[in-house]
DNA sequence: ACCTATAAACCAACCAGTCGGTATGCCCAT
DNA sequence: ATGGGCATACCGACTGGTTGGTTTATAGGT
């Protein structure tokens, strides 16, 4: 086996542990011997890969976000060839994705930066630029749909975007509070009513 | 002074220095020490107040709790007679207190139920019911919105109390990413746009 | 021989909670 | 009115478990 590789599977093992962790606990709780033993190493491994805790919370923000954007690339509603109907199959994915329990299907990165937005600034820019980077694509899509049905929109393509990462990261804490995804599933199902007043153009409001 | 008004002050000074500290750092990474120093007590009497620092983080979220509904009930909105003029006036509102420094503003409930919902149920159960609640306080003005208004609109006045409670967590978690509270004042006026849409019968889908 | 990955024992700082003690004021019996 | 008993508020040194990070050692591939 190539050592490479190797590395790639311990370092990946620890990554996937510290989502777990992480999304349970929240990151000042997690210890680093927490995510050793769910990763099946230990605490000399662990400081081989990484210097320091705060170096794992952003290297795990990082795989958080890469498989995020793996997921949304790949799922079946961006082959829609309306913009809008992309928009839309994006927020019925996300309420698909609401299963297992509250750590499957948190953010990671609204996790972490809450807590840690005052006191590890790094974290709190990693956080921040996957944030904001995935209403970015929204964006696009935004902006697309915008042009094509309601070029006089009262609001950015990027505002939207942003206005969607909101609901779903309140949509995660709401469901922290009540134990399940139902209030989150509700709460997306406002916004899509959102989203489709918005893109209509006899509904449209200043 | 009336001893009772005595440790009332303590245990204020306690609170109110619970409410920034852990709103800073969030609870986990709260020190009990740090609790003491803002508050200008020591350790020595903080335990003889409180059992635990579990224990504070309760107290502390009924005392946030407290807090809230005398802001929002002596807030000048509520003595519109019309209740969608309230609703609106309640977001409007909630625009105009976003002053401050980050942890002047946010909600402790928020905070502390994202990092404890799973290792501390108590602390749960307690942010759940205040936020539960006030969603339930909504959902009064949007029940007789509703039926003044739009009658036949296709959600409960209790998901919707509940949407905004979303709305509004996610923006601080947005702007804790973002470093201030523009971020969250544009979520806010799409909330406030999804609600006028929603009141308006014209433009009312299904 | 050398280098990477892992292990395991170890260390020093940190921190929630304890404990022995002081101060203050109230109640009530004398 | 006074002094003893008692409760409450507070102090700050101390403790014991925890935990981020270090060090030393070993296995195995090249």
């Amino acid at each position: 086996m190539d050592p490479s590789e190797l590395q790639h599977q311990s370092k990946t093992k620890f990554l996937d542990a510290a989502l777990q962790v992480i999304r349970s606990k929240g990151y000042t709780a997690t210890r680093v011997e927490d995510v050793c033993a769910v990763a099946g190493l230990t605490k000399g491994s662990f400081f081989h890969h990484f210097k320091s805790k705060e170096e794992l919370a952003i290297a795990a923000a990082d795989h958080f976000a890469a498989m995020a954007d793996r997921l949304f690339a790949s799922a079946p509603y961006q082959r829609a060839e309306d913009p809008l109907e992309r928009l839309l199959g994006y927020v019925d994915f996300r309420m698909g994705i609401l299963r297992g329990t509250l750590p499957d299907y948190t953010c990671l990165l609204g996790t972490m930066v809450q807590e840690a937005y005052d006191t590890h600034p790094a974290i709190r820019a990693t956080c921040d630029k996957h944030l904001s980077s995935h209403a970015t694509m929204l964006a696009r899509d935004i902006a697309e749909a915008k042009a094509r049905y309601v070029p006089d929109a009262p609001w950015t393509p990027e505002s939207l975007g942003l206005f969607m990462q909101t609901v779903i990261q309140g949509a995660f804490i709401l469901a922290k509070a009540k134990q399940g995804p139902e209030v989150a599933a509700e709460s997306l199902r406002h916004l899509r009513r959102y989203l489709e007043t918005q893109f209509t153009p006899a509904a449209q409001g200043a």
